[in-house]
DNA sequence: AACACGGGCAACCGCACGAAT
DNA sequence: CATTCGTGCGGTTGCCCGTGT
């Protein structure tokens, strides 16, 4: 049964957005909020595949959006989050609020995996690189592999068990208790009641990371969270003359609420 | 100053999955 | 139950920009 393509291909604009576009679409996505993608182009005024939309839309425009590097402590908390789920990008950024699935496999991909490497660490199972050639070869030139593996071993939806993970019994540990492997997630986990949050699979641990993060510019304050979003869309001010105010932006005036709330679903529903 | 190269990031593509019909 | 549709996800590509020669 072959599927038909999301969208007809003629007519369809692709490549970098222009400030325009993202006005119509953030103007739409306000305005009616996200419902039925496919629709979206038409309805915005927009000559881009609905996918299209989704993705500039939820990578890029979304409010909530925390914008820049990733701190110390969000990487380190990928790092390990990676160990446990592999390549499961929208699994991890659902720990990272603010933080996209495709932003942090870039970052994964550009800055972690040589971090890893730099340290002696193998990105893909997060074991020590070992000293014979052939060995590296054969953890490396296996993409997946041992990423499948270790998701199949944890639960179905990749998340740890709450009570059997703290004691570290998962098969993915036995699997990776090497004495430098724990010695690793030592030195990333140091803080206690964030891994704590983090294996009882509970979202704010990433409250606590942000509080332990060193240069957070916002301190779990919504408004400071638009701010700082407002400043590196400058355009989006424009867009108040839109009247986002007037229809229901107040949705975002409780994101991190939201977040924990959608974080819920969202573990629930996968 | 000009060119080549590599890194980083935004965006696209194709597949998988679940809901709806 | 089979099929269709919409969406989400992960992998990959291509462009832009900074750096080195």
């Amino acid at each position: 049964m072959g599927r038909q393509p999301c969208c007809d291909k003629l007519g369809v604009k692709k490549g970098p957005w222009t400030a325009e576009e993202d006005k119509k679409l953030i103007n739409f996505i306000l305005t009616n909020g996200q419902c039925c993608w496919r629709a979206v182009p038409k309805l915005a005024g927009l000559r881009r595949c609905g996918k299209s939309c989704r993705l500039r839309w939820t990578n890029y425009l979304r409010p909530d959006l925390k914008r820049g590097l990733l701190t110390e402590a969000e990487e380190q908390l990928v790092i390990d989050l990676h160990a446990r789920l592999g390549n499961r990008w929208s699994k991890i950024a659902a720990r990272l609020p603010g933080r996209t699935d495709n932003e942090i496999k870039n970052h994964w991909n550009t800055h972690i995996k040589k971090k890893l490497l730099k340290m002696g660490i193998d990105p893909v199972t997060h074991q020590p690189l070992t000293k014979q050639p052939s060995s590296s070869q054969e953890t490396s030139s296996m993409p997946q592999s041992g990423n499948t593996h270790q998701l199949k071993e944890t639960d179905a939806d990749g998340l740890p068990n709450s009570s059997e993970e703290n004691s570290s019994s998962s098969p993915a540990d036995a699997e990776n208790s090497s004495g430098d492997e724990s010695l690793l997630l030592d030195t990333i986990c140091s803080d206690d009641s964030l891994m704590n949050s983090l294996w009882l699979d509970q979202t704010p641990l990433v409250d606590a990371l942000w509080d332990s993060a060193p240069k957070v510019e916002n301190t779990s304050n919504d408004m400071a969270m638009l701010t700082s979003w407002e400043d590196n869309c400058a355009w989006f001010l424009d867009c108040q003359d839109f009247g986002i105010h007037d229809f229901g932006f107040s949705c975002f005036n409780d994101i991190e609420s939201n977040a924990l709330q959608t974080l819920g679903l969202e573990e629930k529903g996968h």
